[in-house]
DNA sequence: GTTATCGCCATATGATCGTATGGCAAAGGA
DNA sequence: TCCTTTGCCATACGATCATATGGCGATAAC
């Protein structure tokens, strides 16, 4: 056999050109040769790692979930005996879109979700993965407030939405954390309220 | 002269004929030849009355901010005199996708904000739209809450987000004016807690 | 040393894109 | 009646797209 290489670390490195584009000038502008020459490669390679630009697509939105994965287990490292609600309040940051990072995140997966307006597959993840941080947050809302499931629904469209006041510059980030942590700390203190 | 025709009128047939296609297939579905069959024209005819294809999204986008705003005043008639409390919550139910008319202008708005990201025109434009509602949303607050500005952002951060997870279809319409609902009593109400 | 296989590349193909161009029918003013 | 203007259309052009194809070193097995 001939000489041997990571066809993972090929796949990422595509994979991460494609964000670099779809980051900085959407989505529509990621094409095959695009990718390959943000990439230093030639088309054919792409090619020989990706039949075809679906698939391309397809395996760069996943390695993208598993980016953010990563992301919020490295911001809840270390925090597994905290407070309940210093928890959820360092998911919900981890969730904005605060540095490069997380802004190219944040705009590939922004990308993503329009085209799974129009995709059932790519909707069935998407709504997967909002039902499963649905849980995590409702989970560190258990006994700050009553109805924790309406309640981690309710921040959660906070953060989807000021993750796009975040991306447009309406929002500075002292401004979107500040609206954060307020409605954080009313949600929790009018429990306390009620159940007095 | 030759006849005379209603050149806005073929405009807004051209416009409404690629909000039909931006809304089921994405905005990078539309190109000239889309639009026209769409409308019944020939691209020739679209051409005519659009130099390029960026003129025609331009018209198309100033137009939909317009039925929005059309939208608005349909909503908000007639309640000049009611409660500000209740004009605030009508104000941000009209802002929801739950009728048909306002899932295609919200599914545009998206696919229009994505553009914005990387288009620093239309993130002015839109930039000003969200301030102004803002500032329509505080006026309403006005007396009902502390810090009105504050609580107008998250009011409409969670209608943003409201709005996505009603695309996707991760909420269903019950669902998100409940949490909605829940939001404005909450913010409401505690604001009487605060001053008493 | 021969050979099969793997990594990679250059180029071709057919489709579709935005846009430019030339012309035709109709209608009203001269 | 002639002529200019307007509305509209068919076609062409160059660019770019996704994808298919054939081939060229290099390497490891034999």
């Amino acid at each position: 056999m001939p000489k041997k290489v990571d066809h993972e670390q090929r796949r990422t490195r595509i994979a991460e050109a494609l964000w670099g584009i779809a980051a900085s000038r959407g989505l529509e502008a990621v094409s095959m040769r695009e990718v390959a020459t943000a990439a230093g490669m030639s088309i054919g390679l792409v090619q020989h790692y990706f039949a075809s630009k679906d698939e391309m697509l397809l395996y760069a939105t996943v390695l993208l979930r598993d980016r953010l994965s990563e992301r919020l287990r490295h911001g809840l490292a270390g925090m597994e005996s905290a407070a309940p609600r210093d928890v959820l309040r360092a998911l919900l940051v981890t969730l904005l879109p605060l540095d490069a990072e997380a802004r190219t995140e944040t705009l590939v997966g922004v990308a993503v979700f329009i085209r799974a307006l129009n995709d059932e597959t790519l909707a069935a993840r998407y709504r997967e993965g909002q039902t499963r941080l649905a849980a995590a947050v409702a989970g560190c809302l258990q006994g700050l407030t009553t109805d924790p499931g309406t309640a981690a629904d309710t921040l959660l469209a906070l953060v989807d939405g000021l993750a796009s006041g975040l991306l447009l510059g309406h929002h500075t980030p002292e401004h979107a954390i500040s609206i954060l942590d307020r409605q954080i700390s009313q949600m929790t203190e009018s429990s306390v309220r009620l159940t007095e």
